[in-house]
DNA sequence: AATACAAGCGCG
DNA sequence: AAAGCGCGCTTGTATT
């Protein structure tokens, strides 16, 4: 009898959609046709059929096959992205032989566009010349898999580059089920946080009540009626005029000065960003029918965080968490991971001093309680800027006590920083390499080093290179903490879509036909999660959050003892 | 009129 | 008190 598919790839062939089943050895074990429109009925079944250990779909970019599925309510269990596997693999340093990958420049384009009604989805069919983006026929398909496939199989860590794979794939996956989710929002908490601090909605083109006030208050306390405030110029000029000799309108600054006018002012800035950024226009454009959704981009930043587009999903002010409501009869499971950074720096750098002070607490404390610095504020300030690559100021003169008393932690990072001052590549733990050293870089480099180099190129190079040595120092360990947050919610997603779905009469309706009735992810953001579940589900899932932070550990470090404590809590609103 | 850039501030 | 990493978004200004 055949082999059992480890793979299925699909692809478009003409008008129809082609299913290629894939073995182990990458031979192809059979091959079915279906017209676009049965496509999602099929997925439907054949995941329903599935193993323990179902098939990975291999698809050339979740977007765009997955929003077509999740609006038609079918999860697929497990994925391989190759637009997103491309980007790692032809950038990995682990890689030994990456011209193929390279040479294959039609993988390298940028995510996929959210589908919107001016670009319509995959299956609004006569759509796709024109399109931009990956290939997606059956056979470009197939040729990049096993490029991807043979890549990684030659590599020194093929485990660890597999691992990062199905956790970047599993990442695309919830993407697409969180934007089809949508994060609860309750447009009455929001008016009425907004009405409590901005005063009643303003016609079109004027300010809230309270913003007017305060430009009255910031105008008498300049002595012009006239002055205006929204240009940054105009009102360093106005503010010179009275005696406010900053050199820029940042907030930081204007703090410095004394004078009636500075109150005002910042609590106009405060509340001007608030009614531009999330105010009246935000809910009706993001969030009126109850759902917040935005776009989420895996990979979106070097270090293999998320980005996000279209609603500042990644900047939602603390303000306005309480705007998160559960659905009723649903509620909030909220979880955030305390200091994950120096826990994954101590980690990786199996610095057992530095996961001995991240034990069972507050890692900063634990610091102190190491007598490396005397505060927790000291602590926190350390560690920053030990990451960050700080060398003035406060977080500069501590970092050398750190240096003394956790040397692998600090070496890990040091090393890391040199490499990339020196114009070398650095790597994270599971194995993405932060970019090459541009043209322009090099450049400068070795004009610097050129017998005819003026003091103006040396300082030039100089500043360029600890630019990037910061850059590569927090690569890693930023790079290494977005991984470990993959795996956390890759881990979590299985265990939720495991769980018993609820009765259709309490369904979440807003949520869309694949979520409403289980518990489900609505919100990421580096380093904490939202869960939206049926109340009397929640305390199964508040368990399974943790057991999945504690398989996230064990999966990236193995026995290394090193805690990931998190804050989890169960409430309808999440700003408590 | 359209586009590019900088400042500023929100998040981790 | 505001440097040291990574982002997105809005606004005003400069450029074309």
């Amino acid at each position: 009898m055949t082999a059992r598919p480890r793979w299925r790839a699909v692809g478009r062939d003409g008008e129809e959609i082609v299913i290629v089943e894939v073995a182990a050895d990458l031979g192809e074990l059979a091959r079915r046709r279906v017209p676009a429109h049965a496509w999602a009925t099929l997925v439907a079944e054949i995941e329903a059929s599935a193993d323990d250990v179902p098939a990975r779909w291999v698809w050339s970019d979740t977007t765009r096959w997955y929003q077509a599925l999740l609006a038609a309510g079918v999860i697929v269990a497990r994925c391989h992205d190759l637009r997103l596997s491309h980007a790692i693999l032809r950038a990995s340093d682990l890689v030994t032989d990456a011209h193929d990958l390279r040479a294959a420049e039609e993988w390298d384009a940028p995510p996929s566009a959210p589908t919107t009604a001016a670009a319509p989805a995959l299956f609004d069919l006569g759509e796709a010349s024109g399109r931009v983006g990956v290939p997606d026929d059956i056979d470009a398909v197939l040729a990049e898999f096993r490029r991807e496939e043979r890549a990684v199989a030659e590599t020194s860590e093929p485990g660890r580059l597999r691992l990062l794979l199905a956790a970047e794939s599993a990442g695309a996956l919830l993407a697409e089920e969180m934007h089809a989710a949508g994060l609860p929002w309750s447009r009455a908490v929001h008016e009425e946080i907004l009405e409590r601090t901005l005063g009643a909605r303003p016609a079109p083109g004027t300010h809230a009540p309270r913003v007017q006030e305060l430009a009255a208050a910031i105008r008498t306390a300049l002595g012009d009626p006239a002055a205006s405030l929204d240009s940054q110029p105009k009102l360093l000029r106005s503010l010179h005029r009275v005696g406010v000799t900053a050199a820029s309108t940042s907030r930081w600054e204007l703090a410095e000065y004394d004078h009636p006018v500075i109150a005002p002012l910042l609590q106009y800035k405060k509340l001007t960003r608030l009614a531009s950024a999330n105010g009246w226009a935000w809910l009706d454009e993001w969030a009126g029918g109850g759902r917040f959704r935005p776009v989420y981009v895996p990979g979106g930043v070097v270090t293999g965080r998320w980005a996000s587009s279209g609603g500042g999903a990644l900047q939602l002010p603390r303000q306005l968490r309480a705007a998160v409501r559960a659905d009723p009869g649903w509620t909030l499971v909220v979880a955030d991971v305390a200091q994950l950074e120096p826990r994954v720096l101590a980690a990786m750098s199996g610095d057992t001093a530095l996961a001995d002070a991240a034990r069972g607490r507050d890692l900063y404390e634990g610091i102190v309680a190491g007598g490396a610095v005397p505060t927790r504020a000291d602590a926190k300030i350390a560690m920053l800027g030990a990451m960050y690559g700080a060398t003035t100021g406060d977080s500069g003169r501590l970092v050398p006590a750190l240096r003394r008393t956790y040397p692998r932690a600090m070496g890990l990072v040091d090393d890391a920083a040199r490499a990339g001052e020196a114009g070398g590549t650095v790597r994270t733990w599971l194995g993405r390499t932060s970019p090459a050293s541009s043209a322009d870089w090099r450049e400068t480099q070795s004009r610097a080093g050129a017998p005819e180099a003026t003091a103006a190129d040396q300082s030039s190079a100089r500043r360029s290179a600890r630019d990037r040595g910061r850059f590569t120092r927090n690569f890693v360990v930023q790079g290494t903490a977005a991984e470990w947050a993959l795996a956390w919610l890759a881990d979590l997603r299985g265990a939720l879509l495991a769980m018993p779905e609820t009765s259709p009469s309490s369904a979440a309706a807003a949520s869309g036909a694949a979520f409403s009735r289980r518990p489900h992810l609505c919100f990421f953001l580096h380093d904490e999660i939202i869960v939206h579940t049926p109340t009397d589900q929640a305390n199964e899932v508040a368990e399974a959050v943790a057991r999945s932070a504690a398989n996230a550990a064990t999966l990236l470090f193995g026995r290394f003892p090193i805690d990931f404590p998190l804050d989890l809590r169960i409430t309808d609103d999440a700003a408590k």
